[in-house]
DNA sequence: TCTCGGTTTAACATTTTTGTTAAACAGAAA
DNA sequence: TTTCTGTTTAACAAAAATGTTAAACCGAGA
């Protein structure tokens, strides 16, 4: 039934949903054990240390993760869907680990060296890959003029910031979880409006 | 010359520059003793426990800030310069303590319910406080419709991310320290016109 | 000078967490 | 059945972090 060892990836996948889904960035090996409710030697036995599996889950989605979003940056389609399908991917990412981004960051401060680890051979940048239609655009009047960079920041910041600070915007503004479900549903819209300055148009 | 407690506060000031500035959110009540240079027992005598010292820096930081973002918020300035002064006001906030977010995340996440001790009497929320306002310039037609909860979460998120995702905007786009500076003041104005969706106007 | 208070320190104790190891276990192959 | 190999466990060791305490310190006032 299972072609990959089996509790090595049970061990995994229960960490990345302690780290990354409910945000304990502290998890102990012992919750870990725990969670996947095996010894907790084994997380040991096959990842040698805390630090060392820390790295590998990491690289893994952090992987996973930019494979997606650059395959959707690099296709041809016209740069408002690219956009758009970029949003939607980002979101959906960030719903299945909320504290990824958090977590990054929070490792990358303690040892900035391992940013590395993260974002390896980078030569193209997304900021890059989208230079081109947002110029064509900017030329076109069709968006207020703005350097890829900032653009990419703001679409991060717009996706990304709602999913890290859900416990606090969830309290701030009373929502219920269905109701921050509900919220986050929205933004799709609300963050294309926000990056293409839409003062007219409107879904319906 | 110290009116105050000379080493309550120096401990105070050495923690507050470890956790939210340097970002060590693990920082260990040894590495405080050490950056303030005293013995590490002195933080149990002043604080009784670490988690004591933290709730405590969490709510004199958190509340300082509240007090002076709702102060432009609660001001009688029109709608734009308001959201000017307040986007000035967070970018200043946050480059002081770039991981005080990052720090109450993490936090909020292992333990809920402390999320009281940072909203703690929290009726009038910032949406709130901001309701009217953007009623008004969405009936003028000088804004998108949008909701003023993802209006301020836009805000936050377009003020907030980057200061934030410090080490990975600058890895990513392979900007120095000095690059990054400038980087964060060019952002008042894409803030704003993000939010405002200024299509047409320019600085200069 | 003496002592009294809050402050500071060194030394100790405890708890928590990580890492190691030898032995038990379980299934496959001889 | 026996042996072999990779897996799993319990028990142990070590390190790191927190918390406690008794004594030293030190300046202000009696």
């Amino acid at each position: 039934m299972n072609p990959e060892p089996h509790t090595e990836n049970l061990i995994k996948e229960k960490a990345k949903v302690l780290f990354f889904q409910k945000g304990f960035l502290n998890a102990t090996t012992q919750e870990i054990a725990d969670a996947a409710g095996v010894n907790r030697a084994l997380i040991h036995y096959y990842f040698r240390s805390r630090e060392q599996m820390l790295d590998l889950l990491l690289e893994e989605i952090v992987n996973e993760k930019k494979i997606r979003k650059r395959a959707i940056l690099q296709s041809t389609i016209p740069f408002r869907e690219k956009i758009a399908a970029y949003i939607e991917e980002v979101l959906k990412q960030g719903l299945k680990y909320p504290y990824l981004e958090n977590f990054i960051i929070t490792e990358t401060a303690r040892n900035p060296e391992k940013i590395k680890l993260l974002c390896f051979k980078d030569k193209l940048r997304s900021s890059e890959l989208i230079k081109d239609q947002l110029h064509e655009e900017i030329k076109k009047k069709a968006i207020a003029p703005i350097s890829p960079e900032h653009f990419m920041v703001n679409l991060s910041a717009l996706c990304n910031y709602p999913l890290l600070a859900k416990n606090v915007i969830q309290h701030i503004h009373g929502m219920s979880d269905t109701a921050y479900r509900k919220f986050l549903t929205e933004r799709k819209e609300v963050i294309f409006n926000a990056l293409f300055n839409e003062a007219k148009t409107s879904k319906k």
